[in-house]
DNA sequence: TTGAAAGCGTTACCAG
DNA sequence: CTGGTAACGCTTTCAA
C-alpha cells in the first residue's frame, strides 16, 4: 500500500526542514534558487500533492459547497445542478449534491450532512413540503452562506428565481388571445411560493381581460406525475371542461398530455396546454408543449456566483430574477 | 462571525482537559458519569460537531466518494447518480459528483480534482471519447478504489454494466419477429465496448435468422442529438431505407424520432424505434418508444456497493452484469 | 538562506 | 478516573 507523499517526506529525503520545502512549493522568497529546483524536482517525480485536510484544518476553508435539489433525476434540476456544477469547477469549488426528494425532512437533514462536511456555502431548492425555516435559520446563524435557487422563499437569503407572476400572465394571456375561455390552473402546493407567484399572474391575466375566475379550475396540490394525473382527470371530467390548463411544473405538464391523450381529446385543439418545464421535455414531448422557457444555465452559474461573493465577504442579500419567455410549439 | 466550538473550547470551559472531553464525547470508558453527562450538556448546547478535517488529517478517510458522468443533466445518467447518491447516504458516504461533458480530456480533469478531494473511492461512466486508460491506471497504482458502471472497459477494474450483447440481440429478434426486414443499427462511436457489444448482438440476431447483413445499415459515430438526426436523415435517404432503427442511447433515439417523422414517416408502420434508454423517456415520447428497460436503481445501488467493499478491503475485481429487458411499447 | 516550533482539532497512548 | 503529549500535513512566525 503506497503512502502519498507529504512535505515531510520530501524534507526528510533532501536533508532539510519541512518549512524550506513549504516556501519552495509555495514560490516563496527564502530558498536558494538551487534548493528550490531540486525540491520542485522530487516533489513533481514523486507526485506530491498537497493534503487538502491540513488547510482546511488550518483555515477552516473547504473549496468545496452543497446543493440540495428535490429531484437530481428530474431534467429542470439536473440541468441546474449541471450548471452550477460547471461554474463551481470554473472557480476551483467542487460541488457535494443531495437530493431531498422533495421531503421537508429529508432536506434538513441534508443540511445537516453538508454542514458536517463543512462545505463553505450551499445553494438550495426548497422542496415542495417546506414551509418551516428553521433550519435556513440555522445556517444563517453560523453565518454559513446560502442561496436559494428556483423555488425561493422570503427569509432573508439571497435567492436566484424566475419572473413568476410575469410569465403566469403571459402564459395565460396567450392562451385567453388564442381564443381559449376557460383556461385551468395545475399547480403545486399553495403554500409554495413559486406556486403562488404563478397563480398569481394566471389570476391577474384572467382580470385585465375581464374574464371571471372559476374556482374549479384551480386546483393546486401534490407534484408528481400521479396527483398531475388525477388532478387533470378530474378537470376533464367537470361539466364544463376547461379548453386549456397551465401547469406549473414539468412532471404536471407530462402527466397531463397523458390524462388528456387518455380521454380521447386532441391537442390543442380540444385542450391546450402550456407548461414551465426545461425545453429539453418540452423537446421530446408529442405535440412540442408550449413552456414557459427558463434560462437554466443562467440560474445556475448566477446562483453559483452569488453564493461565491457571500464565501468571500459579500454581506449584503440579493434577489437576483432571470427573466422566462414564452416559448410557443404547437400544444398552445 | 461566531466560530465553531471545539473540544479544546469545551474543555477549557470546565476546566477540564481536552482527551477527557474525547472520551466522554466517544462513549469512551474512563470518565466518571457525572462529568461526562456534564461534557455532553454543554457539548448539546454549544452545538459542538466533531471537524472532520482533524479526522480526516489523521486517518485519511473522508467518507466521501466521487462520481463521474458523461451528461449530469441526461435522464439516464442523472437517474443512476441520484441511486448512487441515495445508496451513499444510507452508508454514511457523501458524494462529489462531476460532468465530463462526454470528452476524454474533462473525465482526466474530473479523475485530478476528485483525488485531490481524496475520495475514498471514484464511480466513473466512461465518456464516449475514451479509449486511453492512463487516468485509470493511475487511481489503481494509488490503489483508489474504482467502479466503472454503465460505459465499461477492460481495464482490471470491477464493472457492473448491463448484458448488451444478449440486449442488443432481444431487440433485433423482436423486430424481425414482428416482420421488419431492413434494421439499422444507430449505434454510438465504435470504440465504445457498450456499442461494441450491443452491435455484436445485432448481428448475432440477423445471422440466427438467416438474414444478410448490410453494412450501410449499421451507423455508428458521435453520441449526440444531431449526430443521431442527421444519421438517420441518411439512413432515410438510402434507396432501400430502413424500416426499423435499434438506437444504442436515449439522445440517438430520441433524435431518430424527430428524423422520421420530419419525414412524414410514421412509426412504427414505415420505421419501427427500439431504443437503449430510461423508462421515463420512453413515458414521455409519442409514440412511447419501445425501449430495452434497464434497472437504473440497481445499477446505481450495486455500483455503490462494489466500491463500498472495494474501500474496506475487498481485493477481488467483480464484473456485476445486470439484466435488461426489452419493454414493448407503441413504436415497435 | 535555513531551521525550529507553534497551531489548526482530534485521538491514542502513557503517566499519574 | 484524569492529564499530558505526540501525531496527522501544512503554514507562519521567530530565531539563527
Amino acid at each position: 500500500m503506497k503512502k502519498r507523499v507529504s512535505q515531510r517526506d520530501i524534507a526528510r529525503r533532501l536533508g532539510v526542514n519541512v518549512s524550506t520545502v513549504s516556501r519552495a512549493l509555495n514560490g516563496l522568497p527564502g530558498v536558494s534558487s538551487e534548493l528550490r529546483q531540486e525540491i520542485e524536482r522530487l516533489a513533481m517525480q514523486q507526485d506530491y500533492q498537497p493534503n487538502p485536510f491540513a488547510m482546511s484544518l488550518r483555515y477552516d476553508t473547504t473549496r468545496t459547497i452543497g446543493i440540495i435539489v428535490p429531484d437530481l433525476a428530474f431534467s429542470h434540476y439536473a440541468h441546474i445542478v449541471k450548471h452550477i456544477e460547471a461554474e463551481a469547477k470554473k472557480n476551483g469549488y467542487m460541488c457535494i449534491v443531495t437530493d431531498s426528494g422533495d421531503k421537508y425532512s429529508h432536506e434538513v437533514e441534508c443540511v445537516n450532512q453538508l454542514l458536517s462536511k463543512h462545505v463553505e456555502g450551499i445553494v438550495l431548492c426548497l422542496s415542495q413540503e417546506t414551509n418551516d425555516f428553521a433550519h435556513i435559520e440555522r445556517l444563517k446563524e453560523r453565518h454559513i452562506p446560502v442561496v436559494l435557487f428556483d423555488r425561493v422563499a422570503d427569509v432573508g437569503c439571497s435567492t436566484v428565481s424566475v419572473n413568476d407572476v410575469e410569465s403566469g400572465r403571459q402564459a395565460t394571456l396567450h392562451l385567453i388571445d388564442s381564443g381559449k375561455r376557460r383556461i385551468a390552473f395545475l399547480g403545486g402546493p399553495n403554500k409554495l411560493k413559486q406556486t403562488a407567484d404563478r397563480k398569481h399572474g394566471y389570476l391577474e391575466a384572467l382580470r385585465e381581460r375581464g374574464m371571471n375566475i372559476r374556482k374549479d379550475l384551480v386546483k393546486c396540490g401534490n407534484v408528481s406525475f400521479n396527483s398531475g394525473l388525477s388532478r387533470t382527470l378530474e378537470l376533464l371530467d367537470l361539466p364544463e371542461r376547461p379548453d386549456a390548463i397551465i401547469a406549473d411544473h414539468g412532471l404536471l405538464a407530462i402527466a397531463s398530455l397523458q390524462a388528456i391523450y387518455s380521454k380521447g381529446l386532441r391537442i390543442p385543439e380540444d385542450v391546450a396546454v402550456i407548461g414551465f418545464m426545461s425545453e429539453w421535455v418540452s423537446d421530446i414531448s408529442v405535440p412540442r408543449i408550449t413552456f414557459v422557457k427558463q434560462n437554466l444555465k443562467e440560474i445556475g452559474s448566477k446562483t453559483f456566483k452569488l453564493l461565491l461573493d457571500q464565501i468571500n465577504g459579500e454581506q449584503n442579500i440579493k434577489h437576483i430574477t432571470v427573466n422566462a419567455r414564452l416559448n410557443i410549439k404547437e400544444s398552445a
